[in-house]
DNA sequence: CGAAACAGTTGCAGAGCACAACTCTTCCTG
DNA sequence: CAGGAAGAGTTGTGCTCTGCAACTGTTTCG
């Protein structure tokens, strides 16, 4: 029974059901959301962030990101494409794979994607007080590094 | 404009989308997942946590806190009583609305699968240094405190 | 040159959800 | 106090997102 020895993770709890719960993460995982005007899914707006973050990415590359499986990027692809976010052009060296990149369209919903998102975020951190802020910085700054480690280990 | 005047929310933004990634978010909402060695989904297991922590609720109220439709709640509810994890009596004073509560036997399956829960993020967290995991707390406290306003507010 | 490995596609089936129309109970109003 | 509105819950239906398995086409390696 490690578990005696491990922190406490009360408000790691609170926050993740808080999270789901509030803006009906539930409900838009499986309904396409609005935002910005557009209508995406919950995978698609992820999606675009990594296409932001990445340039150009292999749909198993993408598909490893969002850890689903590569049919299911393969159909999440297709329909970004068609609606003339991404362009899905063969790669000149290996033409097994895809080259996903963004278009100037998808670059623009992306941007307007992330800007809502931002806003969201914005005016729920305004409560905050200001040591509050900071000291959310420090904290969740380290659970992304060590989220992240742990990804890199075990996927 | 006044997202210039709004906070920086890359940390909580990374680390939504973190949270989403790893631990299978995507994945596990749509496929029932293992937890302590019994199958269940995700609103189930919000389920059982708002159960715990409200001793009774009717559906309509289990519905508001999970975010959900009330037929979808209706179907859940039915699927637990049918695994023996919560009664389901009508209400003495008001018999359109029933008490949802736990059995014995759901006390347990939410015992458990939330001392996974927290051993899970327990791992996680030991690996932050200490100031981290105080800063963590402060921070996420203080986010949880405002999405429950929030929350209370507009839903 | 043939087999294995890899990226992507397609057929299929299942889970989870919302919406709309329904029943039953309670409350309110004239 | 009768009738209709409001509220809780149920059921029928359809959609979206997903994984799995079997497939094609490309590359790599023995």
């Amino acid at each position: 029974m490690q578990s005696t020895t491990l922190p406490d993770d009360s408000a790691l709890r609170r926050f993740i059901q808080q999270i789901a719960r509030s803006s009906g993460f539930l409900e838009s995982v499986q309904r396409p959301h609005e935002h910005a005007g557009v209508r995406l899914s919950v995978s698609e707006t992820f999606a675009l962030g990594e296409l932001v973050e990445a340039g150009a990415l292999s749909q198993q590359e993408l598909a490893a990101r969002l850890g689903l499986e590569k049919s299911t990027v393969s159909r999440l692809a297709a329909g970004m494409q068609e609606r003339g976010w991404i362009s899905r052009e063969r790669d000149v060296d290996d033409r097994r794979l895809y080259r996903l990149q963004l278009t100037p369209e998808g670059r623009d919903v992306a941007e307007r994607v992330g800007a809502e998102l931002r806003e969201h975020h914005g005016r729920l951190l305004v409560r905050l007080s200001a040591e509050e802020r900071a000291a959310l910085t420090v904290g969740l700054g380290a659970l992304v590094r060590e989220l992240e480690r742990f990804h890199e280990q075990h996927g």
